[in-house]
DNA sequence: GCTTGAACCTCAAGTGGCTTGAGGGCGTAG
DNA sequence: CTACGCCCTCAAGCCACTTGAGGTTCAAGC
């Protein structure tokens, strides 16, 4: 199969295939007229990697994965990859919610308070709390 | 004063000064033989930055919100720039909440359903919701 | 056998928001 | 006059790709 093949079959683009053997990612494939030629066993780590990147994880963090499923290690050392990434993803919601919460707060301190001044003395745009009373 | 002082007066790194007006967000100040001096409306001005890019405002972003200063436009332009800023934190939430649901689904199915299998049948690797089992 | 067009190839640069490093110049205190 | 800290420019690195230029190979139709 030829890499367009293979990317349909993946649902990952021909150019992202080739950064990801550029990478070492991917080993690469024989060739055949100078193009590449993939089997069944390339459509299956490139599903994985897809699906891990459908997850989120790094591609140093797939990396290993792909390691750990060569390697045929145990099913906790996946747990403990997830689990990290897991850690990670509640990490940058919290720092999002506390984000969500200073913008809305200057929002409605702008609607209440500001009352149609102009934008160099907008609350939002104030470096503590001061207010453009 | 010099760049190192205008650093520490907005905690804005030197290297990151220098960026900002390599990209045009900065104007490029006077020289002294051959350094930058700044004056105290440019503390003003990348205080400002600053502030923007705590809230995390892309610097794109900024350089309206900074035009818009200058130019002493309504408040309610800032507002508006907030709040599209605020639907996109908003909406970045959701999808790390539904992530987080997914990768959290995935760990508590592998502790239940793998009971010790090896990485490449984890329940936490599989393409779709396919089992160990 | 020849042409056409799609798919393939490599290499380089761009995205965002910086950081880091190399290799050198300036300013001031002792 | 020397030493040290601060300053300068330019280039490359980070992440995970995407986009583009310019050229080659393959399969189908005539």
């Amino acid at each position: 199969m030829r890499i367009g093949v293979l990317a349909k079959a993946t649902g990952v683009s021909v150019p992202t295939i080739r950064y990801y053997e550029s990478i070492g990612l991917l080993t690469p494939p024989a060739r055949q007229g100078g193009q590449r030629v993939y089997g069944s066993e390339d459509v299956k780590v490139l599903s994985l990697i897809r699906h891990c990147r459908d997850l989120d994880f790094s591609l140093d963090a797939i990396s290993d994965i792909l390691a750990s499923v060569q390697r045929r290690l145990p099913c906790s050392d996946t747990k403990v990859f997830a689990e990290q990434h897991l850690r990670s993803i509640r990490k940058k919601i919290a720092e999002l919610r506390t984000l969500e919460t200073t913008v809305a707060g200057l929002v409605s301190g702008c609607e209440t308070t500001c009352c149609g001044s102009t934008a160099p003395d907008c609350v939002i745009l104030q470096p503590s709390q001061a207010c453009c009373g």
